[in-house]
RNA sequence: GCCUGCGUGGUGGAAUGGUAGACACAGGAGACUUAAAAUCUCUAGGCCGAAAGGCCGUGCCGGUUCGAAUCCGGCCGCAGGUACCA
């Protein structure tokens, strides 16, 4: 070979560990292990190069932990259940099941070019019925420990298609093929009890260390605990049986501020009044149309409805409220209804101006004045402010002091009792799809909802299905949901409804402890392997993908199933940014959006065309997704270049966890680079020593060892390959020994090995190193060759840069400060001036101050 | 709407209280070559200046500090999430 060729030696390479075995995963209680796992791709079709990003950014760690003696597991499968294979189904015809099978073959395909140090004899999908038929076990498991429970919510209806649609087929409220007005209809859905666990899930963040603390906050936001006021207002004149509205509010503080009360149209005293009056119903109706998303719901148009009834002010009997139904407020948050306080509320002083409602003031600034009436005043409650009218506490106080002194006093009379809730709801897993896990149940008249039983597992999706039709195939096949009660033998019919595809996700670290047990997990496995000591993932993932995943282990430690010890599962996480990429879309003839694939656009003075001169509309920088076609294909720069430019390029220059405006501009450099390191080695000659370069290289070498550890062990990686670049160029252009080269060359063939492991064997193969360098040891820097004996420091005058100066690295302070006063720079800038003062840091800079 | 981030040259980015622009891309100049490719060398934030040097500069406005890209307050823009996309 003359030059680097990566169509050689790639190949060459993974069969060499292939043969060698080195990356299947074996309990080893003699080494330390290691589990580093990237969250599991969905099978959409091809791999995209965020996926390249992700994955490369795991093999670093686990090639890097192998080095350093780690016992590494390092799995891959995919998260195969899902929309878009039925999506497929309708549009294209075929099967979701092909349509998947078919997915992962192309996608494995493309991944085992890339060299990544995976166990492939663990991988899996979660639609092959040996997982999800653990997955059922789990839920039978879950049901037994009362954590599965029933009951209604509300979903997307559209009622011209007659079905449940998801949230991402709900377009501006309305159903995505009917094109129908979406309303919220309630429906009995199976729940998991994760709000059960708030408190701790909340609490335990605090134990999650190595976690990105935007990812806990995030998910304290999520979770959202509260300390507030419960209590009844008295209705006047109300329907038999309604004569309390109970609400729940965290600002009882401001309770004398109240003008109204709101009350969802879901709210069991909205469905009375709907009964008797058709205004009502009408407004009812209007006011559950629209999709389910908490976005959808804060931006409607705010609609209240005057039921023309009365509430009686718990501190002023005298003082009456009226009741609105209110299209904002949801069923499933506190109590369904509230109070409105339009002073210190943005929402509540829409709503009161819109319908004309008294808007008073609680308190103001401390010192000053605010117009309550053109704009609420909502300091936050952390601030101090002062109350014009008190419920209890001091006249100024922060919001929080008085919310606490608000609800003593309420409990002390007897209005109402201080309560803490949590935002967090239960987790509805019920969806009336057909491509998932079924729910494994019976409805039986004579006994109702029984659990099948274990030896029936896994209860099977059906193949005999089309998808001509909207709505759930699983409902209409003609013999599938019969079945015998496994409770009492009478005919009986299955629960149609498939689980939520978080669920399969929640749990699949678990099961690639032991991916081929007949149990969910393997008690002496899931002991040795969890937790999963690096987790690396998208930040997209940051709040329910990894809630459910830490409810899910707290569940499969109650039901047996994990160790107490691996409640919390991920020991370590790390979110990398997305790789986004420019949207092209134009309007098809029906009005709809049409995605273009970014290989099909020209791009010309900022514009995009198609091949037929249409123009498009570009949306920059949008999440890589299938749906949007804005994906950026990973073969063609792999077939050009090779894998190790590919590894190279996607983890040079952007920081990890920063998202990436995806541009190929840059592949060809990394090649270059990757040439240049092979010649190096293949062109090392036999220069003679020469002491005093030797030495230089090798001070280079451990600092270079240091600096690119440092860089692998904080997810700098693309600080680790600039110091990889300068350390190329140290060598290259050194007139060191061959013996102090060939060393330095090795060592650089190590430090890159994690990103480039194809080219890293070959160098190493050609300096003659022993072994693979896949089971070389890492290298370790001698701590003596990596300390300077000089310094060189900045001199400021007047915080601005005027000269420097290079100085024993343990010189006193006041020398120091007399050579920087001494130097030219300075003495120009002081112009005879007296310094007032003069601050020397040691080791970093030194500032004269006049 | 709400929650969480992010914003630095033509471009990706470095610097997490201490020399703003490391390293790299694109660009410019040059060497080698008949020529090209490949490779190598130099150059490079803006403005003024022949140079020495000076002034300006990290989304915008203000503050803290001897010193701020970095900390604090307000604003603008972008991204992610918002419980049935995964």
């Amino acid at each position: 070979m003359t030059r680097y060729s990566a169509a050689e030696i790639e190949p060459k390479w993974q069969e060499a560990w292939d043969e060698a075995g080195i990356f299947q995963a074996r309990r080893d209680e003699a080494k330390p292990k290691y589990y580093v796992l990237e969250m599991f791709p969905y099978p959409s079709g091809r791999i995209h190069i965020g996926h390249v990003r992700n994955y490369t950014m795991g093999d670093v760690v686990a090639r890097y932990k192998r080095a350093t003696g780690h016992n590494v597991l390092h799995p891959m499968g995919f998260d195969a259940f899902g929309m878009p294979a039925e999506n497929a189904a309708m549009a294209n015809g075929g099967h979701p099941k092909d349509w998947t099978y078919s997915n992962i073959d192309t996608m494995v395909g493309q991944m085992k070019p890339l060299g990544f140090s995976l166990d492939w004899t663990r991988m899996f999908a979660t639609c092959d019925p040996e997982y999800y038929g653990q997955q059922q076990a789990l839920f039978l498991d879950f049901l037994e420990k009362g954590l599965v429970y029933r009951k209604n919510a509300v979903v997307n209806w559209d009622p011209v298609d007659m079905t449940v649609l998801a949230n991402e087929q709900v377009e501006d409220g309305r159903g995505w093929r009917s094109g129908a007005l979406v309303e919220r209809r309630e429906l009995t859905q199976w729940f998991f009890k994760i709000s059960d666990y708030s408190d701790e899930l909340l609490s335990a963040l605090d134990t999650l260390d190595q976690w990105p603390a935007k990812v806990k906050t995030m998910q304290a936001n999520w979770i959202g605990k509260s300390r507030g006021l419960q209590f009844a207002f008295g209705l006047i004149d109300a329907p038999h049986g309604f004569d309390r509205v109970e609400v729940y509010t965290t600002r009882p503080d401001t309770l004398m501020g109240a003008s109204f009360v709101g009350i969802s149209p879901d709210h069991p005293l909205a469905k009375e009044l709907e009964k008797a009056n058709p205004e009502v119903a009408a407004f009812c109706e209007k006011a559950r149309q629209g999709g389910t998303t908490e976005e959808a719901i804060e931006k409607a148009e705010k609609l209240g409805f005057d039921t023309g009834l009365k509430v009686r002010h718990p501190f002023d009997t005298a003082w009456e409220l009226p009741v609105y139904i209110a299209n904002f407020i949801l069923m499933d948050y506190g109590t369904g209804a509230i109070f409105g306080c339009p002073g210190h509320d943005e929402r509540d002083h829409e709503f009161a101006t819109k319908y004309g409602l008294p808007i008073i003031d609680t308190f103001l600034p401390v010192d000053g004045d605010h117009d309550i009436q053109s704009a609420p005043f909502v300091p936050a409650k952390s601030e101090k402010v002062r109350y014009t009218r008190l419920i209890a506490g001091a006249e100024i106080q922060t919001g929080e002091e008085a919310v606490n002194a608000a609800v003593d006093f309420c409990e002390k009379n007897g209005v109402g009792h201080g309560v803490t809730k949590f935002r967090l709801r239960d987790w509805g897993l019920s969806r009336q799809r057909y491509w998932g896990c079924p729910i494994p149940v019976v409805h039986c008249d004579a006994c109702g909802v029984v659990p099948e039983k274990k030896e029936n597992l896994p209860v099977q999706l059906p193949d005999d299905v089309s998808f001509d039709i909207p709505g759930n195939p699983l409902d209409r096949h003609p013999t599938w949901r019969d079945c015998a009660c496994p409770s009492c033998g009478a005919p009986a019919k299955r629960e149609t409804d498939t689980m939520d595809t978080f669920v399969d996700s929640s749990w699949y670290f678990a099961r690639f402890t032991a991916p081929r047990a007949d149990t969910p997990t393997v008690k002496e496995d899931a002991e040795y392997w969890m937790n999963v000591d690096q987790y690396i993932g998208g930040i997209e993932h940051a709040i329910l993908h990894l809630l459910y995943s830490r409810f899910f282990a707290r569940a499969m430690h109650i039901t047996g199933h994990l160790p107490d010890s691996a409640k919390e599962p991920f020991d370590a996480l790390f979110t990398q940014g997305m790789v986004t990429h420019a949207i092209y879309q134009t309007k098809g003839k029906d009005g709809r959006p049409v995605y273009h694939y970014p290989e099909d656009v020209d791009l010309r003075d900022g514009k995009g065309f198609l091949t037929d001169g249409t123009e498009v509309e570009i949306i920059p920088s949008a999440k890589m997704s299938k749906s949007k076609n804005n994906v950026v294909d990973p073969v063609a720069i792999i077939s050009q270049y090779g894998a190790d430019t590919a590894r190279w390029f996607v983890l040079s220059d952007s920081p990890p966890e920063r998202d990436v405006e995806w541009t190929a501009a840059g592949a060809e450099a990394a090649s270059k680079h990757l040439a240049r390191v092979w010649r190096l080695a293949a062109e090392l000659d036999d220069t003679p020593e020469n002491e005093a370069e030797d030495t230089a290289l090798l001070r280079e070498m451990h600092k270079a060892i240091n600096d690119v550890t440092g860089g692998i062990d904080s997810f700098g990686f693309n600080a680790s390959i600039a110091k990889l670049y300068g350390f190329t160029n140290t060598i290259a252009k050194s007139k060191a020994g061959a013996v102090a080269k060939r060393m330095a060359l090795k060592t650089l063939a190590q430090l890159m090995s994690p990103m480039t492991p194809h080219l890293s064997e070959e160098v190493w193969a050609i300096l003659g190193g022993e072994g693979l360098i896949a089971e070389a040891p890492w290298p370790v820097a001698d701590e003596v060759m990596l300390v300077d004996d000089t310094v060189t420091l900045p001199i400021q005058v007047n915080g601005k840069r005027r000269g420097e100066i290079t100085v024993p690295k343990d010189m006193d302070k006041a020398e120091v400060e007399k050579l920087a006063l001494a130097d030219e720079g300075v003495l120009r800038t002081l112009d005879g001036a007296q310094p007032k003062k003069v601050i020397v840091v040691p080791g970093r800079i030194v500032n004269v101050v006049m």
